[in-house]
DNA sequence: TTCACTGCAAACCTTTTGCAATTCT
DNA sequence: AGAATTGCAAAAGGTTTGCAGTGAA
């Protein structure tokens, strides 16, 4: 089980989900397509290829694939990009070296990285990936201690 | 030059925008108001206040606000915060330090922290700031390799 | 067979645009 | 005066909802 198609199957399953022609299309693309995109462009893309693919469905299913692990949302640019660290069993509550991505402002090419210092983090960034670090975004969601009593 | 609507005067005048009525009654809500929140939402307020302002022109002086760092967008929530931080000069590259936030997911309460490890930052998360850390989102955005040349 | 899922239409909400009127500097 | 900014209306996008019909388990 090394590709992509056959552990999304492995992940929709463990989920108890079922694996419906628009589920089995939308892993088949994005199986070949690795560069975060929209609903639209995924229906246009698709179209283009001779496929037909109803834009609501696509955003149910990719909100469910989000859910699942299969795909996370660029909250920058609001997209979806493939997750390629996929974990069958339930997400942990801190995903600390998951989802962090450099992102390109220009051609919107987004890399997976890991780790969790910043300052280093800047400095491999910078050396070894060569990208330009611009700005980034840090948020922490969770439960304020009002909120978490 | 202590508060809030002071240094935004000085960071407008600064940067050549005009002191508009509009933008005055802004930064006078954002004086009073540290939640985040939309256009929208601001509208209402206001409107419930006995003041008036259009939608279009709160979101055309948050835009500006965002750019010359009176407020941050929450990419999260899809909501403005008053920036605390201000610095009257041009905003650096990289803000190391700056942006980071405890987002309450239930009553949207903003915190805005410091820090780069994020690993010490959770432990202070946890104990110091009692705020129970579900998931948090770390983006770079810049430039790729093959962009920025 | 049954329940989850899809497809279509329509509603809804958010954000942007154009332009004439206004108002800072 | 001159340029920036606003207000209104309207368009343009993006996302969600409802529900009848379909299809996977």
């Amino acid at each position: 089980m090394k590709n992509f198609v056959g552990k999304a199957a492995a992940v929709i399953q463990a989920h108890q989900l079922r694996l419906t022609s628009p589920r089995k299309m939308l892993i088949a693309f994005l199986d070949e397509n690795t560069s975060p995109m929209t609903p639209y462009e995924i229906r246009d893309l698709l179209k283009s290829q001779g496929q037909k693919a109803d834009v609501v469905t696509i955003y149910r299913i990719l909100d469910e694939f989000e859910k699942i692990g299969l795909v996370h949302k660029v909250m920058t640019l609001g997209r979806y990009v493939r997750c390629d660290e996929i974990e069958l069993e339930a997400h942990c509550e801190k995903d600390d070296d998951c989802h962090h991505y450099l992102i390109c402002e220009n051609c919107h090419k987004v890399e997976e990285i890991s780790g969790e210092n910043l300052h280093d983090l800047e400095k491999v960034i910078a050396t070894q990936m060569k990208f330009r670090v611009k700005r980034h975004f840090l948020e922490f969601l969770g439960l304020c201690s009002k909120c978490k009593k």
